[in-house]
This record gives C-alpha cells, structure tokens and sequence, in this order.
RNA sequence: CGGAGCGUAGCGCAGUCUGGUAGCGCACCUGGUUUGGGACCAGGGUGUCGGAGGUUCGAAUCCUCUCGCUCCGACCA
C-alpha cells in the first residue's frame, strides 16, 4: 500500500477525551475514531489489526475443532424471554421494536439463539458433541463505555458454544478451548495469565479468564510463584494451614477515640497497626438481610465471595442510615459486642487475640478484645480479598504475586442452564431425552489489540507484534524527490510484495522528521529507510521498531532479509 | 443511576467571573526556500460559540430548559 493513496489521519496531540495509552495510540495512529460513546469506525489501517486478530481467532477455533457459523444481531425478545433473561438482563440489553412493534434487542452475547440453532437441528446423540462459534459485533448498553476499544458498547467478540451429552464431553470441550485460547494469545506474542474466576452472572459451574499483563489493567489477579495456580483476586481462595488459636492475654478495655473513625486514624491513635485492630462491617443484602462481617483491619472484604457464601445476588455496604440504627452509632465505630444481627468473621479473624474493635458508640473503641470471651462469631469464613505474599491455596510452598490484567477472554463451563430453561435435548444410545450439557467461550476482539498495544509501546508510538500489524514493514523513502531514492524504495516495496509481505510504503512528500515520528507511532515491526547518503554507498537502512537496532544492508538483500525475520518471528509463535 | 466537570475552527485550547465587531497554536490551501527526527518566509480559507427559549439597545458571556461528551463509583469480552 503506498501511503500517498490511503487513508492513515495521524493525530500529533492526544484527543482529550482518550484516557489509556492504548486508545490514545489507536487514535493519533489513524486507527479509530470515535462515533457516539463506546461506538467507534474502524478506519483502514485499525482494521488490519482486527482482521489479523479475527484470523488468528479462527485458525485456532478450527484447529480446536470448532464450526464458524453466524447470528444476527438483532435477537427476537421471544427467545430470550423463554431463558428468562429478557427480565434479567437489564438496561444492558438495548431493545427495541419494530415496526409490527415486535420486541427486539441487540445481542450481547447469544446462548439463546445457539441454543435454539442446535435443539432445533440436533436430534441424536450422534451429532454431538458440537462446537460452534461465530466472530460478530456485541452491543451492550455500558452505563460507562471508556478507554476506547477496551470497554465499548459496541464491539467485536469471538464467541464460542460447545454442546455435549454428558459432563465428561463437556469437560472435555473446556479443556480443548481453554488450549486453544492458550495457543492464540501466544500467537499474539502477548504476556498473560489465565487464572480461575468467578462465573458471574452469565451462570455456569466453572470458569478461567484470560488475562492480558497490563498495569492499566481493570483487574487484580494472583498467581503462585511456585505452581500453576492463579486466580482473580474476587475468586482467589485463601487457605489457613496450622492456624493457632490464641491465647487472650489483654483485659477488654473501653477507650476513647474522638473523631477517630478510620482504621489508619484508630490505629495511629492507639500506636497500633491496623493489623491490630479487627473492623466490623455492616452489609445489607439483595435478601433484604442486615448483618455484620469481621475481618483483620488492613483487609478487603471480598463481596463477591460473600455473596457466594449466602447464596445471594449481592452484599453491599449498608448505607450510614443502616449503620445508625443497627449499631447506635455513626459508621466508624461499629463493633461485634451486643449486636443482635449476624456475626460472619473472616477466617483469619479466628488466629486473633487481644485487639481493637468498634464500641458501638460515638468515640468509643475497645481494646483487648478476644473471641469467644467477649463476643460469639457465628461462622467463619473465607470472605477476604487475597493480596501479594498470600499463601497459595494450591501447593505448599508458593507465595501470590498480584498483578494488574485486561480481561481479553473467558471460558466457561455453563452446564445446562440455558438447555434447561429451553428445552434442548436429544435422545441418547437408549432412546431417552437428555439436557445437553453447554459450555460458552468469548474473546474480545477490539480488546485484545488494545490490550497488546496497553503491553507494547513506547513514548513515540506503538509497537507492533509483528502477529497483529496492520503492515508488517514500512519503506520510508527520505525524499521522494531523489529520483535515486525513489526508485530503490519503488523498487523494494515490489520485490516485497512479490516476496507475500505486507508492506507500506511511506512516498508521501514530507520532511524526514515527519515521516520517522509517524513511522514510530504506527509501529510496524520493520522500517526500511531509503536515503540519498546510504544509497550512495548501494545500502539501506533496517530499523526494528521493538529494539531499535539499526542495520545497514545491500539494496539488492534487503528484501530477502526482510522476508527471513518476518517467517523467523511468525514461526517463533 | 449517584457524584464531578466539559461542549468555542479538523485537533488542542484561551475568551465566560466583569455582556460591546470571536481569538491563539497546530493542521489545511497557494507560492517560494528547505530535506536523516514533528522546518522557515509570504499570502489565504475556516466557526449555526452543542441546541431551544428568556433577560437586554446588545449574549460565547447572565437566567431557564434540553442534548451530547468526559472523569470517579457498582457491571462486563
């Protein structure tokens, strides 16, 4: 492609609106641009990019064994009224009618109408198992669409829905995915982690994400740094191996803390660290229950774990008015002594002695304060965030390290939720009907670019794993008015297309500065610069935009050259 | 949806408090000089000041309503 004949609107400055680098890079480097909030053009040279990711995508899914098909957009409301989602699902799924005043909405995700594909298509076990996935356009109504191609309300998703006789097929359905997403973030060259996760509301029994290393990340994960083990931190277990119960040795003793409401302010008053102290939450739930968890100071709670423990739809921290009436007191002095609600605690509660708790009242803290003696915990459990040097729950010997991810697929195993609620069976070996049994499979599209360019740039622009460039060199003639000049890069740019590399040729008529700030920040993995002052000397010049190293070559090599690190750096995945 | 903020040229912004002919930088067009890291000179075009209503002799500026967008929170590929 010569860049004189296409359509690649740099931007010097950032736009305003672009908060990571990934969307600020896709944007200067021509390669989106915004249309309403979360809805964005794919203009030619970002395109490339999703066309290679899409092709990876599928390559893979096929190697796997899975079936490319294609849903439409617009879903009826008759069939996700019969998986009961069309009540469920909320403000998320945008509906609307049409001109019959038929119900409609965009699919966000489509386990209704695969399910309605195969149980009206597949009869016998025979046909089965069955994998199909397709590579569609997702709209989901976001109440906060940001970071670009990260977060958009319309997007691109590969997504995936195996079905099966038995949990056994199903088991192996999952693994044959979860390999197949393996291979492909490799092939994308991408650092990531796939960690166990919680299911969430799209149902199921079990589930890993895939999770791109980025510090832009939007979630926190932990892996062992002694076995596979890792974990988003809202599904990471905690495991208390030995745990003591302590001795009390203090008195319980009511102290004054004026106006110390936090944690840090309590601890610092009372020349104690927060792991000292012990911090009693008041949670309401969607069953409409009020009551409190302990957890150690310095600790998160885990609401999501909490939930799953009560077997409610959430657990959230009560409102100040809730507070107020439940303890007698402004939140920050809430305690486990004389509440007449539940008492949770977290299990590491449990290898704690001797420290400070809430009073119940304004100003008012104990210190010294013992379980058992001075308060009964109805349960423990684990209902904490996991954090950096946790023990592994897995082997002995490993520590948590955190990190940051981007969420750039998932796989679940779904089980029969949705072939349940519609009904779709086959007969087996013995003429009975049987519910199959499902497993769904999603990657971002969009997401992922953006994820690698979050994990592969530097201050000038981005840098390309060669899997996912637009182009995969770029020959940048330094003056195209040097009809030397002109003709080596003329001449180059057709012995590598002949050569099957993608190639852009940067013929434009600017200055060298302009034309080396814009070939930084579109990044191709190659650059061939052509310039009066080597091609004096019969040599041009190779740029790997990853490394910076520089190279001088024969005019007459370079091409072949070329070539050679393209198919070593394709072959490497 | 709760909280905060922003809409002025293609992009980035000033001007709004204190009403008086709509500005700056970049980009763009023409001519010339320049050509290995975002050049220079000369000339040029560019706006329903997000929209509607109101106050006023006069509104980008004040008032009311509205729409859009961004940021912080809960949800997700």
């Amino acid at each position: 492609m010569r860049y004189t004949q296409y359509l690649l609107p740099t931007l010097k400055e950032n736009p305003a609106d672009a908060e990571v680098i990934s969307h600020q890079l896709m944007m200067r480097a021509g390669m989106i641009r915004k249309v309403a909030a979360g809805i964005y053009n794919y203009m030619p040279f970002g395109l490339r990019s999703i066309r290679k990711m899409e092709q990876i995508v599928r390559e893979e899914m096929d190697r796997a064994g899975a079936i490319e098909c294609l849903m439409p957009m617009a879903n009826p409301a008759e069939l996700w009224q019969e998986s009961g989602r069309w009540e469920k699902y909320g403000k998320e799924l945008l509906r609307f009618k049409d001109r019959k005043e038929t119900e409609f909405c965009m699919g966000p995700t489509h386990e209704e109408v695969i399910t309605d594909i195969v149980r009206n298509t597949v009869k016998s076990y025979r046909q089965l198992p069955l994998n199909l996935y397709q590579i569609q356009t997702k709209f989901r109504d976001e109440i906060r669409p940001r970071f670009g191609l990260m977060r958009g309300r319309e997007f691109i998703m590969k997504d995936a829905y195996s079905f099966d006789t038995d949990d056994a097929g199903a088991d192996k359905a999952y693994d044959r995915m979860y390999q197949a997403y393996r291979r492909i973030f490799q092939r994308c060259g991408l650092k990531f982690r796939a960690v166990e996760a919680d299911s969430g509301a799209i149902g199921g029994s079990f589930s890993h994400e895939f999770m791109v290393l980025a510090e832009s990340g939007e979630d926190a994960i932990v892996s062992c740094d002694a076995c596979e083990y890792a974990a988003n931190v809202e599904k990471a277990e905690l495991i208390y191996r030995n745990q003591l119960t302590p001795v009390a040795t203090a008195e319980l003793q009511k102290v004054d803390t004026p106006a110390q409401k936090s944690i840090e302010e309590v601890a610092a008053f009372l020349k104690l660290k927060p792991s000292q102290l012990v911090k009693t939450l008041i949670i309401q739930t969607s069953a409409d229950e009020v009551l409190a968890v302990l957890l150690r100071g310095d600790r998160e709670l885990n609401e999501i774990k909490l939930a799953n423990l009560l077997g409610v739809d959430w657990a959230l921290m009560a409102e100040d008015a809730v507070v107020q009436k439940t303890t007698g007191a402004p939140t920050g002095f809430a305690g486990p002594i004389g509440l007449n609600i539940r008492v949770i605690a977290d299990r590491e509660v449990r290898g704690m002695a001797d420290f400070v708790i809430g009073g119940n009242a304004v100003d008012v803290h104990y210190t010294g304060a013992s379980l058992g003696r001075d308060f009964e915990v109805g349960q423990f459990a684990d209902i904490r965030q996991a954090v950096g040097g946790d023990p592994c729950p897995r082997c002995d010997c490993g520590k948590l390290e955190s990190w940051r991810g981007i969420e750039v697929g998932h796989v679940f195993k779904l089980g029969t939720k949705y072939s349940e609620a519609m009904n779709a069976t086959v007969l087996d070996d013995s003429g009975k009907a049987r519910t199959l049994v499902m497993g769904c499979y999603g990657i971002g599209i969009g997401r992922t670019v953006a994820a690698a360019i979050e994990q592969n740039h530097d201050e000038n622009g981005i840098i390309w794993p060669l899997a996912l460039a637009p182009y995969q060199v770029l020959v940048s003639m330094v003056n195209p008015k040097d009809d030397a000049v002109r003709e080596a890069a003329e001449q180059l740019y057709r012995q590598l297309g002949e050569l099957g590399i993608e190639v852009l040729l940067d013929d434009r008529d600017e200055r060298p500065g302009i034309k080396f700030k814009d070939a930084d920040l579109i990044g191709l993995p190659l650059r061939l610069t052509v310039g009066a002052r080597n091609l004096k000397e019969g040599k041009v010049e190779l740029t790997q935009r990853a490394s910076g190293e520089m190279s001088l070559l024969e005019l007459g090599e370079a091409a072949t050259r070329v070539r050679q690190l393209v198919a070593e750096a394709l072959d490497a995945d």
